[in-house]
DNA sequence: CGCCGAGTTTTGTCCTAGACAAAAAGCACT
DNA sequence: AGTGCTTTTTGTCTAGGACAAAACTCGGCG
């Protein structure tokens, strides 16, 4: 045979969706329906794995999966984004022909162009518009490409990876924060998106907060041992888009029963647009409302 | 009631342990033995989710599931790591005094010192030596620390988020390469550590080659549409320690089958020192022997 | 004494199938 | 067009059973 099949694990591995969500919409909806290896186990076909993927970005985009799988397999690349566009409140200052520009260059993979094109930006504005008129908006493209399929998945990879490091690498130059705040970046299991706390690392720093960046995925416990470890005043977390927006109130009154009540959480992202948070948890939905209350802090204290 | 309780989710989350083992022990073994809430739900006690948490990293140093399960709960810290003890090859000319001086900076989560220690050693060094007999030790070194349970979880967060910066940001700064094998660099789900790809990409970038770097985790057949699409000569992944070992051959195997025969498939990493790879994967045990690896290449083209 | 092969135990993952709660959608009624 | 209620949809949890692969143990042989 020349299609390799996967377990069902390895599908979850490649589409996200969990084994029992799998077996479930086999006995549901009678898709997918694998074969079965020699154990009686579930092989998916490579065929079946793709159309499943497809599934996924189409939910992630608000489309309901009863009606995507009882769809025909050839009538799914041509559905349209079912939520609302998302505002483009930012575009008016923007330089939209120069972000377009920007995007092509990833689509044509073109790294080394990219990285110039970033560079070239962040040295001719400076950090704070950098990121507020070009890595901002960049990134929410870049979202919006990918759910209507224009974009890969390697391609959002590189796009990320690079901007990644043009972000780190100005933070990294900037004065040593010792201010009054100290706040505590990172991001819960499941979470892997740090763009947007780069963003807002990039920010606070300039504002004369005192940043410490412990990446992604850190376990709850963990949050808290850092926070009394470093005696922070602020804890910020971020949730893109992709996180299973469901699970995030749970996972925020837990975090925040775990940590000390003085200690202020702060949560942002495109993943929080969506849901009421927990009393106790402030809510930012854009960059400027974040700054702001990292300004109101410094002059409370 | 003062301590939250866990669901099984959560603590899947928190530990890494799945809910199929969990139930699983609690069968087996009788521990752990959650309450139930209203709906007859597991809702596991803190405490006992910081021995599952404790187990785990015994686990993890080649302690047996059934003996740790046995013993009673006091004696668990106690115990010392099974497997022998990494071997310390590369000791003799390493700056043995320098490294601990700046694990003890990062164990005083002074972040600005250890920064400042990084960026000095790495300008006094060059990149070449700064990667080989720095940022390698002492990766290795905070790998032994954290089995041994002297650095927390969040400690190594900060260490390898550090450690990241200053090398993207050298990385970032080195001529673009524009040379002959151009190297795809990334990791396969469920693998998150990136600091041995920035090592190797900072390393391979000195030799000339083209690196195209894809971050972590990205699904195999993402990983084979990247190579098509940037034209790649080389594929290079990289296993860490803690990635399940078990899974490692059919990982390797999917991917192979996946990719063009002509395309080079790397591996290396703390993961892959106990596995040996499938046919038509080269595995690579040191940093020195990838760099020689990519120059044999190169000598070839 | 060390090493290799066979047998035994351990251990994780997969399987089926049912139950239920939370979220979303539909709908009636201001 | 909004508001509150009912129905449908959907994901996660539960239970125990089966099995294969890995790890350990032990006997025998060089």
């Amino acid at each position: 045979m020349n299609t390799p099949s996967f377990s069902i694990a390895a599908v979850e591995r490649d589409t996200g969706l969990s084994k029992d969500v799998l077996r479930m919409w086999e006995r549901r909806y009678g898709f997918p329906v694998p074969e079965r290896d020699a154990n009686g186990e579930r092989a998916y076909p490579a065929e079946q794995v793709e159309r499943l993927r497809l599934i996924k970005r189409l939910m992630d985009q608000g489309h309901r999966p009863g009606k995507l799988l009882a769809l025909p397999a050839d009538a799914l690349p041509g559905l349209a984004p079912k939520h609302a566009p998302p505002t483009r409140t930012q575009a008016a200052t923007a330089d939209t022909e120069g972000l377009e520009e920007m995007l092509r260059l990833i689509k044509q993979h073109d790294a080394n162009g990219y990285m110039q094109a970033l560079q070239q930006r962040l040295a001719r504005q400076g950090l704070q518009r950098f990121v507020q008129d070009i890595v901002a908006p960049l990134t929410q493209r870049v979202g919006e490409a990918w759910e209507e399929g224009r974009f890969e998945v390697f391609e959002e990879h590189l796009f990320t990876e690079l901007t990644k490091r043009v972000l780190r690498q100005a933070i990294a130059v900037l004065p040593l924060g010792t201010g009054k705040p100290r706040v505590l970046l990172t991001s819960v299991p499941d979470e892997q998106h740090i763009l947007g706390l780069l963003m807002v690392e990039a920010l606070f720093a300039l504002e004369g907060a005192q940043c410490i960046p412990l990446g992604t995925q850190m376990p709850l416990t963990e949050i808290n041992r850092a926070t009394l470890a470093h005696g922070a005043d602020i804890v910020t977390l971020s949730f893109s888009a992709a996180y299973p927006s469901r699970q995030i109130p749970e996972v925020l009154q837990q975090l925040r029963q775990l940590l000390p009540p003085t200690v202020e959480l702060w949560i942002g992202g495109a993943g929080v647009m969506r849901t009421t948070p927990p009393s106790g948890v402030r809510q930012f939905f854009s960059l400027e409302q974040g700054v702001q209350s990292l300004v109101e802090w410094q002059r409370m204290a």
